[in-house]
DNA sequence: GCCCAGGTGCGGC
DNA sequence: GCCGCACATGGG
């Protein structure tokens, strides 16, 4: 079902976003990007001001709304961040990414991954997930339910694999709600995934920032990874001083002072720029 | 073979 | 609390 949503001027570059390193698997295939949300097969292509969305089962036009988070106008986001010099900079730059608001389940388990792995590392371990769950590597991720099915040959991903187990139980019987992140806070829902009993294995301080802001709509998480670290000293080395953060290893403590700094300096849209930042350290070193 | 990549858990002070 | 280390994969 070929289906369209227009977005007037909204600055929004597909490529731009789909390669910006926070969502994994998707393709682009004859001008179309291809991958799965959920588990309904994807493709999206943009003319002019027209999003085009094929999608099979076909998805609900308000999932694709939330998907790429149109509800967040360029302007107000524009408004909200600081005026300095090297932040503007990277708006006028990288305006055409959007944060896209995965499944997630889906986002929690490639972030429990990624810890200390590339990109590149971390698409081809959940292509090898997708093929153990439905043959085809470019298929489908199981569900919480799903991946319990599954028995790996080998011990490719050591202790993480455990920890998605873990991860799906506590779904799949209920003692935890991804939703029920949507409806806290973002300050409580970083502090349910990374202080609060019964504890994550595998969330620390960053991965929770990815996972609140990649899929449960947290605009003001500020994700902190080994590029982001290094452009906050190169760009905003004030914030890291006064955060008293020396050390490129981040303890939990530190990592929060760090992250609230940045926080309270960029505003309710710090997610953005923490993007922004991270495409152009990866783009320019 | 070694280093680095969207870090985290663990044991030991 | 902080420090040092192990941990799996893949590309340069």
């Amino acid at each position: 079902m070929l289906q369209e949503i227009n977005i007037g001027e909204e600055p929004l570059e597909l490529d731009a976003t789909f390669t910006s390193g926070q969502i994994f698997r998707w393709h682009k295939i004859d001008g179309w990007w291809q991958g799965w949300i959920g588990h309904s097969k994807v493709a999206f292509k943009k003319t002019g001001n027209l999003i085009q969305i094929r999608s099979v089962p076909t998805l609900d036009l308000d999932v694709v709304h939330n998907f790429f988070s149109l509800q967040v106008d360029h302007k107000s986001i524009i408004e909200s961040l600081p005026e300095d010099r090297f932040t503007r900079y990277l708006v006028k730059k990288y305006s055409g990414i959007r944060i896209l608001q995965q499944d997630a389940w889906e986002c929690a388990m490639a972030y429990i991954i990624s810890s200390s792995l590339s990109i590149n590392a971390i698409n081809k371990i959940l292509d090898r997930i997708s093929f153990l769950f439905t043959g085809d590597s470019r298929g489908c991720l199981p569900g919480p339910h799903e991946i319990q099915m599954i028995r790996p040959l080998d011990n490719f991903l050591g202790k993480k694999w455990d920890y998605l187990i873990i991860l799906s139980k506590q779904i799949v019987e209920g003692t935890f709600k991804f939703e029920l992140l949507r409806t806290l806070t973002y300050e409580s829902a970083w502090r349910r995934l990374v202080i609060d009993e019964p504890h994550f294995k595998g969330i620390g301080p960053k991965v929770a920032d990815c996972i609140l802001l990649f899929s449960a709509n947290k605009y003001s998480s500020f994700p902190i990874d080994r590029w982001v670290f290094r452009g906050l000293k190169k760009y905003y080395s004030s914030l890291v001083e006064e955060s008293g953060v020396s050390s490129e290893h981040l303890t939990i403590t530190k990592y929060k002072k760090l992250s609230d700094s940045a926080r309270q300096y960029f505003g309710k849209f710090s997610g953005f720029l923490q993007e922004y930042l991270f495409v152009h350290l990866r783009n320019t070193n």
